[in-house]
Parts: structure tokens; sequence; C-alpha cells
DNA sequence: ATGACTCCCAGTGGGAGA
């Protein structure tokens, strides 16, 4: 079973991109982050007739999320953080039915940017990382076979960020985020991406300007994160930077992970 | 060349992203 993550910066912009890449890479499960659609505009019909079931939560202008399945049709939708009162529509949950094993409970999630430390934004976003981290933490006691994936906003360690001197103690580098990030893991949670020798400086997020892509400045913050009980499962986790690549591209490229499921 | 973005909603600029 193949999984992935992507923001792709807009679906009404990237839906081209993302039936290609789906069409070539076969995923089974991908979850989408910034698709800024309000549901109404949901190109469920779109991604229905490529063969995919889609469970989706926008708002215009920011935010929003996705979880499509191939075959299955995912089912216990649950959107934002139960209790955890949100404007933003940044979660989408749901559970992927056995083929045979147990349920695959599916997390995809925007983490919030934060801005800077000291600003209101970075506040929000502590508070969303508290209340992520609680509700991870249930979810954990409900489904032993648990997936979190999305674009967390934290590069968890210097070897992620393509110039950690530049970037020590700026946003998505600093203390706090890192040590949320640490504490996800602590719930019994492995970074996929970290499980296998990976080549150096694979990133999954390059700035649109200064030529960031093409001089390979960037920095690793969308993460796939199996529970314990996947961890001896997964066979693969990689970065596509192709997709980076095309025309008026997305500014992260997807992350996907093999798991013998 | 020591520069250099893209999205949205607005409306011919500004905020946000990361």
């Amino acid at each position: 079973m193949k999984l992935a993550t992507w923001n792709v910066n807009s679906l009404a912009v990237r839906l081209p991109h993302l039936l290609a890449w789906l069409a070539e890479q076969q995923p089974d499960v991908i979850v989408l982050q910034e698709t800024k659609l309000t549901d109404d505009k949901f190109p469920a019909a779109e991604l229905q007739a490529a063969g995919w079931h889609a469970h989706w939560f926008g708002q215009r202008t920011y935010n929003g999320v996705a979880l499509l399945s191939r075959g299955a049709a995912c089912v216990d939708a649950t959107r934002n953080i139960p209790g955890f009162d949100d404007e933003q529509a940044r979660v989408i949950a749901a559970t992927l039915p056995a083929s045979g094993g147990a349920d695959l409970r599916i997390i995809g999630a925007y983490f919030p940017n934060g801005q800077a430390p000291g600003t209101d934004k970075f506040a929000y976003k502590m508070r969303w990382l508290d209340a992520l981290r609680a509700w991870v933490a249930d979810e954990l006691t409900r489904h032993p076979r648990l997936v979190l994936m999305g674009d967390f906003n934290i590069a968890p360690e210097d070897r992620d960020v393509h110039d950690p001197a530049a970037w020590a103690g700026q946003i998505h580098c600093t203390p706090e985020e890192r040590a949320h990030f640490q504490a996800l893991v602590q719930l019994g949670l492995h970074d996929a991406f970290r499980l296998f020798e990976q080549p150096p400086k694979l990133w999954s997020w390059w700035d649109y300007r200064n030529l960031a892509f093409r001089k390979n400045q960037g920095l690793r913050i969308d993460h796939i994160l199996v529970s314990d009980a996947l961890k001896p499962l997964v066979t693969a986790c990689s970065i596509d930077k192709a997709p980076r690549k095309a025309e008026r591209p997305s500014d992260h490229a997807p992350v996907w992970a093999e798991i013998a499921l």
C-alpha cells in the first residue's frame, strides 16, 4: 500500500498536476493540504472520474484539506481536532477499512505556519499542536494502525534544513516547534523518511523566490509518521521532486511511503 | 547577471505563505 501527502497550494490551480501524479505514481491514499476551496467547489466529480473516493474540508483563500483513496472509500471521517474550536480547515481524518488485517486510521493535517516566534500566529500554532497531540494520543488508543501525515511546517532537525545556521531559531526550526514534533513522536510514532537511508539534502519544500529550487535551498517540513504497529511494515519512503519541476508547480513536493498492508 | 515568487481577493495593490 502506497500512502502520500502533498501540499498542492491551491487545488484549483493544481488539479491537473495532481491527476497526472496520481496516474503516474498510483498511490492508494493521498492527503492534500492548502486546497483553498470551499466545499462546494471541491472537484469531486473530476476525481471520481479518475477513480478516487474523497473526503474534503475546505474554506476560501486559505487552508483546506482532503483525503483521497482508490479502491475502497474511507469511513468515519472527522473534520478538524475534536473539542478544539478552530475557524481554520486544517485536519481531515478517516479510516480505511481492513483488507484482511486491522483498519488503517489516516490523519491528514495542515499544521499552522506560525509566522514568527512571539506572534499571535505562533501562539496559535502552539495551542493547535497541544490539541493535536492530545487527540492523536486518544486516536492511538482506538487505532493501533495509524498514520499522521501532512504539511507539518516543522523541520525536525538541522539535517532537514539547507542552511541550519541561517534558519536557527526561525519559524519551522524553533526549539518549541521541534519539541512539539518530538512530543508527537513520543506518542509512539515514527518519521517514515528516517526509517531508511536517504540521500542528503532532500527537501519537501523550496521557496518560490530566489531560485531556491534550482539551488536546492529547501526544508523538509512535510512528513509521514507511522504508529509502532506499522513501523515494521514500512518498506520505503521518499520525496518526489519531479512535480516541483513542472510548469506552475506547488512550492511543496509530494512525500510517499510504502507499507506492506 | 550577485537579480530572482505565487496564491487569492481584490481591483490596477496587499496579505499570506514558509
